[in-house]
DNA sequence: CAATCTAGTTTAATAATGCAACCATAGGGG
DNA sequence: CCCCTATGGTTGCATTATTAAACTAGATTG
């Protein structure tokens, strides 16, 4: 690589996004955590992944304030890793990826788990986007628009 | 890597997703064939990715049923690649990734467009979830429920 | 018909990933 | 106190991925 492209700075919310947990395991991670789990070796048994691997990634998941450290909580004397509000942030983006497979996948039965609201136990709907006026919108019905920014010099930039 | 481990067969609905679109190239690729991006050139200019690796990740984004090539249609005698349903299908996962960035990131007046609706041109509303009942969900109102299948055998299984 | 554009492929270097083995600390048994 | 196991890592090395840059070959333009 000769460096891999960081997009840590890039102007497009969708790279910044994917730079913080665009990989495979930093999203199955936060997945874990929203089911409680927090303990590294937890991580490890259910994901499978190397622990140098795990390490890594939990560093730097604690280091954009995804995840945090306790001192502990169940008594034993080692540490647990809990999400941050950003990183339960994250939840509409698991969300949207396992309605994607639910709806695309070509070997849907394969698919073990159905997401059910706890109240009725019933499977919930697709997410929806909608305007500020109510209209529910699909791809075509939206654009980008630069966002206006007031610089040091009063001039307008993109 | 000794072999990237590969989520193609996961149960769970996200790590299909991951294995499928999971990495920065496919998704920002994604995002630009939405802007309605389609020639080869034009993803590597506006994505400044090296060339192989777009011939690579478009490849797969074909053979996924993601993308499909048409013989051209602006009357040059070259390929495009242009989204299938599947592909924007992907819309929601986009939009949960910006808005992600837009809500938590730590410097987002660097952030440098908005999504907006496009006969207003307000800015669109966060993606919402809700149950078949209408109830608006958060994370702790869900739960995963096992998909019940019914095997040749007739015996229940998860 | 020479120059340039498109859509790649090839090559060589560097970076990331994975496995396995090792290490340090805490707690428990004897 | 000594040995054993579990937790939470770290280190080394092999393998794989990503990249920039050079190269091709057909299409288009001047």
């Amino acid at each position: 690589m000769v460096k891999r492209t960081s997009f840590e700075h890039d102007d497009c919310p969708i790279a910044r996004s994917l730079d913080a947990i665009g990989d495979w395991w930093s999203m199955l991670i936060i997945r874990e955590a929203l089911f409680g789990i927090s303990r590294f070796s937890e991580f490890q048994k259910r994901l499978g992944l190397a622990k140098n691997i795990l390490t890594v990634r939990l560093r730097a998941l604690v280091d954009q304030g995804i995840l945090k450290t306790a001192p502990a909580s169940d008594g034993s004397a080692y540490q647990e890793y809990l999400l941050t509000l950003k990183g339960r942030g994250v939840f509409p983006i698991l969300v949207a990826l396992r309605q994607w497979s639910e709806e695309f996948d070509e070997h849907p039965e394969e698919i073990a788990t159905i997401l059910v609201d706890k109240e009725k136990g019933k499977p919930v709907r697709k997410l929806e986007l909608y305007s500020q006026d109510g209209r529910l919108l699909s791809a075509g019905d939206t654009a980008l628009k630069p966002r206006a920014v007031v610089k040091q010099g009063g001039r307008l930039t993109a």
